[in-house]
DNA sequence: AGCTATTCTCGTACGCTGTACGGAAATCAT
DNA sequence: ATGATTTCCGTACAGCGTACGAGAATAGCT
C-alpha cells in the first residue's frame, strides 16, 4: 500500500506529518528535483510577481518539468504554500542564545520578522490564511520563548506574548505594504483616476461628518515607517511589562 | 458614453469612488435587486459555508438571477468583498458619543470587533487581504478617534493606536478560530489521522530540541478565550498609556 | 542478466472559477 | 410610437487545481 513516509504520491495527507517525512525513496526511479528546489522556485515567483502568480503550472514551468510532476513532491498547492512559509522562516537569523534582556531580544525578533516580510511581501497574506508549524518556524518560536524566559511568565503566557508581537508585525507590514502599493499605483495612473480618488476623500471630508479622520489625513508629511514601527513596538513591549 | 456615477456596467473602476455612487439610474430598465441585497446574500453564504463558497454563481443562484446580472451592480468580485466588509461593519454598535474614559471605550470597541468577527468568521481573512474604507467602516474609525481624544495625542497617532488594536483583534480571532477549527476536525476524524498528529508532536517534543514549546503545550487546561483576550487587550492598552 | 516491484514523469481531461461579449427585454423621456 | 438607456443573462473562454493512468527509469532479487 506504500503507506510510510516518502515523497511519493499521496504523501502527507496529514498536514502536520508532512514535516516528518524523510526524502528517501531508496527504490524506484530517482526524483529529478527536491522539495526544497521546488519550494525555492515558488518563493522566487511569489517574490517577483506576487502570490497569485504562484500556480502549479508556473512553478513546474520554471523547473522545466510537467505540471503534474510536482505532485510527486507535494500533495497539493496548500502544502506548497506551507513549505514556502517555512522556507523563508529559515532566513530568520537567530543568535545562539538570548541576551538576557528580553525587551531587547523581542525588539530584535520583531525587526527581523518585519525585514523578512518586506523581502517577501506575500508573507503576511500567506500567514494570515494559514496555521503552520514547520521546523524553521518552530525554531523561531523556540528562540522567542527562551528569550522571554526572564519575564518569569509560564510558557503558555510567553507563547501568547510572542503571538501578540507576531500579529502586530503582520498587521503593521500589511498596512505598510498596502500604503506603498497604493501610492505607487496612484503615481502611475494617468491622472483621471487619481483625481477621482482625491475628490472622493475631499468630498468625504467636506461633508464634515468625519472631522477626526480628516484631521488624521491632514497631518504633516510622512514620518519614516521604521520610526513608526519602532515606536509602536516599544509601546507594545511597554504594555507587556506593565502587568508582568 | 455613460460616464457619471450610476450602478451601470463598468461603474466604479476606481475602488474608492465606488462608495460615492448613488443608486439612481432614472432611465432605462429598473433594477430587480440592489447592491445591499446582493451583498447580504453574499454575507449569508460566507457565514454558512465560508469565504471560498462565495462565488458569483452561488450568489446569483440565491437571488434567482443569472450570474452575469450581478455585474450590473458590482464591477467585479473584489468589490463585492469590499461591500461585504462594509456591510458587516455596520453591525458595530456605536454609542452616541465617547464616555470620556478612553481606556474603557477602547476595550468596548475591541470587544465589539471581536464579536463581529466571530459572527462572521471569514472577516479576518477578508480584512487582511484588503484595504477598504466604506462608510460604515469609516464611522467606526471616526468613533474610535473621538474616543481616543482624551489621550491628548494628535489624530495621526490616534489612528495608529486604533490600527494597532484592530490588528490585534484580527490576529487574535484568526488564531482563536484556527484553534477551534483544528480541535473540531481533530475530534471528528477517524482516529488514524488524529493519532498521526499527536505522534508528530510527541516526536517533536521527545527530540528535546524544543523544550520551551513543549512546556507551552503541556500547560494546564484551556483558560477561556475571553479571559485571554481581555488580558492581552489590557496589556496592550497599558502599553499605550506608558508613553502617552 | 533478467525480472519485478517501486517510484517518478507528465499528457489528457474534468469541473470550477471570474468575467468579456452581445443580443433581448424593459423602462423612461420625448 | 420612437429612441435612448439600462438591466438581464446565455454563451463562451482562459486559467485554475488536480484525478487518472500509461510510460519511463531505477533498485533489489533471483
Amino acid at each position: 500500500m506504500a503507506r510510510a513516509g516518502s515523497p511519493g504520491r499521496k504523501a502527507g495527507v496529514d498536514p502536520e506529518l508532512l514535516w516528518a517525512q524523510p526524502e528517501r525513496p531508496r527504490r524506484g526511479r530517482p526524483p529529478a528535483h527536491s522539495r526544497a528546489t521546488i519550494t525555492a522556485e515558488a518563493v522566487a515567483i511569489a517574490d517577483a510577481e506576487g502570490l497569485a502568480a504562484v500556480t502549479m503550472r508556473a512553478v513546474a514551468a520554471r523547473l522545466g518539468a510537467g505540471t503534474m510532476s510536482l505532485y510527486s513532491y507535494v500533495p497539493n498547492k496548500e502544502t506548497l504554500l506551507e513549505l514556502m512559509i517555512d522556507q523563508v522562516s529559515g532566513e530568520h537569523r537567530l543568535p545562539d542564545e538570548p541576551s538576557g534582556d528580553w525587551r531587547a531580544d523581542l525588539r530584535q525578533i520583531a525587526r527581523e520578522q518585519r525585514a523578512m516580510m518586506r523581502r517577501h511581501p506575500w508573507l503576511p497574506a500567506a500567514l494570515t490564511a494559514r496555521q503552520t508549524l514547520g521546523p524553521n518556524t518552530l525554531a523561531v518560536v523556540e528562540h522567542a520563548l527562551a528569550a522571554l524566559a526572564p519575564t518569569g511568565e509560564d510558557a503558555r503566557a510567553r507563547l501568547e506574548t510572542f503571538s501578540l508581537i507576531t500579529g502586530f508585525v503582520v498587521s503593521y507590514v500589511s498596512y505598510e505594504l498596502g500604503q506603498e502599493q497604493a501610492s505607487e499605483t496612484a503615481g502611475r495612473t494617468s491622472g483621471e483616476l487619481r483625481d477621482a480618488h482625491a475628490r472622493y476623500l475631499q468630498a468625504l471630508m467636506a461633508g464634515g461628518n468625519h472631522p477626526q479622520f480628516a484631521q488624521a489625513l491632514a497631518a504633516p508629511g510622512d514620518p519614516s515607517p521604521e520610526a513608526v514601527f519602532d515606536r509602536l513596538l516599544d509601546r507594545m513591549i511597554n504594555g507587556l511589562t506593565a502587568e508582568a
